[in-house]
RNA sequence: GCCCAGGUGGCGGAAUGGUAUACGCACAGGACUUAAAAUCCUGGGCUCGUAAGAGAUUGAGGGUUCGAGUCCCUCCCUGGGCACCA
């Protein structure tokens, strides 16, 4: 018997399936359509690592299996080359970006090709090429003239390291995501101006249209957190003495009448004109000053030791309970609700300040039971968010409501006296996406003195990236693209006088907030992409990834809204089914780095054990959604299963024919197909596989006892095996199919039939219970009837010994699985 | 602090409210072999027992049910996300 080799059956199918393209996916078939993917690769010289062996692996066998189901099925692949690894690597390798992609890209063919991955090849696109970034670009055009875009200077974070700015969500632990280990520096806040997405005006949409989407829960719970929305009323104040208006929010409006101070951001642009010329400016200035560095000191955990300063300031008494005191205070976020918010005895950091400061407080909501209302009055401690408290100070009507059902009919006498109007508040911000780097796609802007900023037209998109010699940042926060005089100086579309190029590039996640649509048309030269094709393959029917839950998703998310409501694409949601998947780390449970030298090596351990072992292992060592830790011996466990299968196969070859039919290996065959086709459809990868290796187990146990009896029996259940078990190890299978006589490819078009009645056992085993403990099992008939059963189980002599003639109070039987006897 | 997701043998894990520990790993014994590797077969899994067998057991405690790993309540622990958002 031809011994299992899986070095040789690997480089075999691989070459035949490059020659024969049997996964390049006709986006015009009349088959049925699917596209199963995972996230975009960032291609780096280090090559494939073991978690893009468990991305890819995932989206692969989703993708193969539609494709043996019938479906026109399509895995695309594409490279997020835009980025700052490699443009740090050009900086310090002094070779360009575009010369490294070059050269790193077609290393990842080879190994894409060795982990055995379905990729539809003539279809690749890069996120770096200009045919790519062209409509990157367009998107920012888009965006513009649709009033989405806008320049903004801000306080943004500034990574040193990086020589750039971070959006928020880029901050991980007060570090650049990109240099979070221990010896890498916080990064601090500068102002700058940037150009932001207007992604908050779509806030509410892609709130609301969560709840359906078919994702791991998880996510859409980031995502909701992050969008934040609350429900409040926003509060319009005048300042006393000075003719200033001021705003507050309040979601907990039900305790207004207790507020007794107000809190301003030390940021806020009016702090100024509040303590202008008084005697306050002083030490006013002094903390801001104070507060400022304290931020710049990145202060990120959040402060206990709150701090603030009076600023002589009044409101005008906003709620018939008296003027209220203006503090600057430096736990209020300036970016939210209006950077200004009214304080009570009701909220703990309120409370804190309070104390702190000696304010005074007037609490107005007390608990129900007089005890501990007395207790909250005596000992002054901070009572707060207890749907059950009673308000004791309110509007007519509503004295003595619970804070829970109070909260309507204060938001109506609110609004009735005009104190103030309901209101809706977010903590998602707008979406920062200028770079100061060079390996990005240029910002298609160009600052003209005379007409201010003017957009590149559309017929001269692209504005192609330079290539240059130097890479470092420029030194005064802008990218390298400054120094290239030639390509900064253009002429200004609109006068035709001197301009220069905005030097920023476009942050890289715009890149990947629309790649999946440019799969569905990489060659158009025209659009973006063809709408016919598009409304035809999207949504992405499966989408995962171990990372990147939050903000792509929204951005990607945003972006096929915007592209939805400009008309170009039907479908509003860019991914039907997303799955978040685990990460695989070491076996001690660290996570892999360069750093610890702890790192799993793909291609050695293809070299050594072949890719569909590898595949195999990795689907099956735990759910998906799971972490995994690493298991030396677990591939060569899956090799052995893998092996079996061979054996199985060969010996049937060279077993004697008989016509005699083996009804044991086709109803084995029936309930292994009906269990893998079930959990490949809801990516319970780990029982498909664990029910496959029970039957080459029930098939090895088969054969010792009869032998290969019933050829087309056995070649049914053997030809099932091998398509089952394609999606996970799609050389072996192809080899086995070929030695069992076929001449087409397992690939496509081939999943086997499942016949329901044929997985049906004639005899089960029967649980027999009493008083709800085992005491015995029964091999009955299919379908036994209650009595049969009852008559049956009363003969039987462990059951007859634990009834101890007592009389059966109640029987509960359900058929062909138990009988519960209570006595 | 808030919001998710979890907690099952030595380990990874399985289980529409109905035989808990499938499947795999590790381990032990055996077959083949001069030997080893590879392969194949068998086995126990916690306690008691030579054994047949009996009992316990799904983080802890309560509850619903004929029956709970699964449903409900309280608590503990782990992982992840958010975090001064009024």
């Amino acid at each position: 018997m031809k011994k299992y080799n899986p070095k040789v059956v690997e480089k075999k199918w691989q070459k035949i399936w490059q020659e024969t393209d049997v996964y390049k996916a006709d986006l015009h078939s009349a088959k049925p359509k699917y596209i199963s993917m995972s996230m975009f690769n960032y291609p780096s010289g280090a090559g494939i690592h073991i978690g893009h062996a468990m991305n890819y692996t995932i989206s692969d066998v989703l993708a193969r299996f539609k494709r043996q189901q019938g479906y026109e099925s399509y895995h695309p692949v594409g490279w997020d080359s835009f980025g700052l690894p490699a443009e740090n690597y050009a900086i310090k390798a002094g070779v360009s970006p575009q010369e490294s992609m070059r050269a790193i890209i077609p290393n990842y063919h080879k190994q894409y090709q060795a982990m055995g991955w379905s990729n539809d090849w003539s279809k690749e696109i890069a996120t770096h090429t200009p045919e790519y970034y062209r409509w990157t670009q367009w998107i920012f055009s888009e965006m513009y003239r649709a009033g989405l875009a806008y320049q903004d200077a801000r306080l943004q974070w500034w990574c040193d390291k990086c020589q750039t700015v971070l959006a928020n969500e880029q901050v991980i632990n007060a570090k650049c995501w990109r240099h979070d280990s221990a010896d890498d520096v916080e990064v601090q806040q500068r102002e700058v101006k940037q150009w932001f997405f207007k992604i908050t005006d779509y806030a509410d949409e892609l709130l609301e249209a969560t709840d359906a989407l078919d994702w791991t829960d998880t996510v859409k719970t980031a995502q909701k957190n992050w969008i934040g929305r609350s429900e409040g009323v926003l509060f319009t104040f005048t300042v006393k003495d000075l003719n200033i208006q001021l705003q507050s929010y309040d979601s907990v409006p039900q305790t207004f009448k207790a507020q007794t101070f107000a809190v301003i951001a030390p940021e806020h642009p009016l702090v100024q004109q509040l303590i202008a010329g008084t005697e306050h400016e002083q030490p006013v200035l002094e903390m801001v000053e104070q507060i400022r560095k304290k931020k710049l000191g990145n202060k990120f955990e959040v402060d206990k030791d709150i701090e603030g300063v009076f600023t002589g300031r009044y409101l005008q008494d906003p709620f018939g309970t008296g003027d209220l005191p203006i503090w600057i205070a430096s736990f209020v976020v300036a970016d939210y609700g209006g950077g200004f918010v009214t304080c009570s005895a009701h909220d703990e950091r309120d409370f804190a300040f309070a104390k702190k400061y000696n304010i005074p407080l007037r609490p107005v909501m007390f608990p129900q039971d007089k005890d501990l209302a007395q207790q909250v009055r005596d000992l002054e401690v901070c009572y707060h968010h207890d749907p059950e408290g009673v308000l004791e100070q309110a509007p007519e009507g509503i004295v003595g409501m619970k804070w829970g059902e109070a909260r309507e009919p204060i938001i109506r006498y609110i609004e009735d006296t005009k104190m103030g109007t309901r209101s809706v508040q977010y903590k998602m911000r707008d979406w920062s996406v200028s770079r100061q780097r060079y390996w990005g796609a240029p910002i298609p802007i160009i600052y003209c003195e005379q007409c201010g900023p003017q957009l590149v037209s559309d017929s001269d998109l692209p504005v192609v990236l330079p290539e240059l010699d130097n890479f470092q940042p420029s030194g005064d926060g802008r990218s390298a693209l400054a120094r290239a005089t030639d390509w900064v100086n253009v002429l200004c579309p609109k006068c035709g006088g001197a301009g220069t190029r905005e030097t920023d590039t476009l942050d890289t996640y715009i890149c990947s907030s629309w790649y999946f649509l440019r799969y569905l048309d990489p060659h158009n030269t025209d659009k973006p992409f063809d709408k016919l094709t598009a409304d035809r393959w999207m949504p992405v029917d499966f989408y995962n990834g171990a990372d990147h839950a939050t903000a792509h998703m929204l951005y990607a998310r945003f972006v096929t809204r915007f592209f939805h409501k400009k008309g170009l694409l039907d479908t509003a949601e860019p991914f039907k089914r997303f799955l978040f998947n685990g990460k695989v780390t070491a076996s001690d449970g660290q996570m892999f780095s360069k750093s610890k030298g702890n790192g799993v090596d793909p291609l050695e351990i293809i070299a050594e054990h072949g890719a569909d072992a590898l595949r195999t292992y990795l689907m099956f060592a735990a759910p998906l959604d799971l972490w995994v830790k690493w298991d030396a011996q677990g591939v060569p466990g899956a090799g052995r299963f893998l092996n079996r299968i061979w054996s199985l196969v060969h010996e049937f070859l060279q077993s004697p024919e008989s016509v005699a039919e083996n009804e044991k290996v086709i109803r084995f065959a029936h309930k292994t197909i009906k269990k893998v086709t079930a959990d490949l459809e809801s990516q319970k990868y780990n029982t498909a596989i664990s029910s496959m290796m029970e039957m080459v187990n029930n098939l090895n146990t088969e054969k010792a006892e009869s032998a290969f009896t019933g050829t087309s029996s056995w070649r049914f259940a053997l030809e099932s095996l091998v398509q089952l078990v394609a999606p996970f190890a799609p050389h072996m299978a192809d080899e086995l199919w070929e030695v069992l006589g076929h001449e087409d490819s397992v690939q496509k078009d081939h999943w086997p039939v499942l016949d329901e009645s044929l997985v049906r056992e004639s005899v089960v085993t029967l649980v027999v219970q009493v008083n709800g403990k085992v005491r015995g099992k029964l091999s009955v008939a299919t379908g036994s009837s209650e009595e049969a059963v009852i008559a049956m189980a009363k003969e039987d002599e462990k059951i007859k010994a634990a009834l101890g003639g007592s009389e059966t109070k109640r029987v509960i039987f359900v058929p062909d699985k138990l009988l519960n006897l209570v006595v």
